[in-house]
DNA sequence: GTATCTGCAAATGTTTTGCACTCCA
DNA sequence: TGGAGTGCAAAACATTTGCAGATAC
């Protein structure tokens, strides 16, 4: 069991590795880390966020290599940056435009389905050069509905 | 001439200050001169822009001032903030949901239309209840894709 | 070996806050 | 006149920057 967690925790890192190397970034330690943090990760966290999810396990951990990280990651496309906080950037390891909700309450974000039709990108519209765009909800989430009815 | 100008804004003030006074909030010279440098402006100002702009005409004017009503404006739905700008707010005097376009190069932001459906708010999307919602796209800006060409 | 990357600390820029004073209703 | 609103200065955060030392390739 412990055996089949560590190989699949080995190859994913491998994987992410040799990702970064195509990418021409160093595959460093930190990277590799803050990678693996946000792969298949939905909760949408700030660099802060990031920084103390990491600092127990790499405590030489900086926050400026959290930002620095993260900027490199989103301009290379491998995730990318939400401006639905307006306190602080989320990141979200999928890069793919889609939905997502602020709750009002909690201050979570959530991806979300939505019917809007897709945008493919890069796009025209009108003179203007559609290179990306993001959709943003604001609300109260289902969690909040609840405790708020009590 | 003058005379039809002073008016019209005469008119346009008293407006504004009746507004105000409806929603159970003082019309203060700084909340006129501020709404009154929204009214019908399209150039999403921060905050800082809106003091800028306004210091020469209300030398006393105060920064936390803009920040305060703004704030208050929002809150009571007479406009919208706009986290489309990753670095500061922006303020819409249109507090209707539209699409909104961020140029990467200039950073201004351009209100834009879109085929996309129009969402009504509050409206319920599975268990989530969503109050308010943006689209952003982020690209390149017809002025800056002529200069882009030379 | 070397260009890239990291960590630290300081700087920057935006937004908020506390509080005394002012002024609109 | 009283409570809401303003201005000021300081504080609080999020993010960026400069640079010296470390390290992946």
């Amino acid at each position: 069991m412990a055996a089949d967690t560590k190989n699949v925790s080995e190859k994913k890192r491998m994987a992410i590795s040799e990702k970064l190397n195509r990418l021409g970034l160093k595959a460093t330690p930190q990277r590799l880390a803050i990678l693996e943090l946000l792969d298949g990760n939905t909760s949408h966290p700030s660099a802060e966020e990031i920084y103390q999810r990491l600092k127990p396990v790499y405590p030489s951990l900086s926050l400026a290599t959290v930002y620095g990280t993260v900027e490199t990651l989103a301009k290379a496309g491998e995730l990318q940056e939400l401006n639905i906080d307006p306190v602080r950037k989320r990141f979200d390891p999928n890069p793919q435009p889609h939905g997502h909700f602020l709750c009002q309450d909690c201050g979570k974000v959530y991806d979300i389905e939505l019917d809007f039709p897709k945008l493919d990108v890069p796009q025209e519209l009108g003179e203007f050069l559609a290179e990306s765009y993001s959709v943003n909800l604001y609300g109260i989430c289902p969690g909040c509905r609840k405790k708020g009815r009590k």
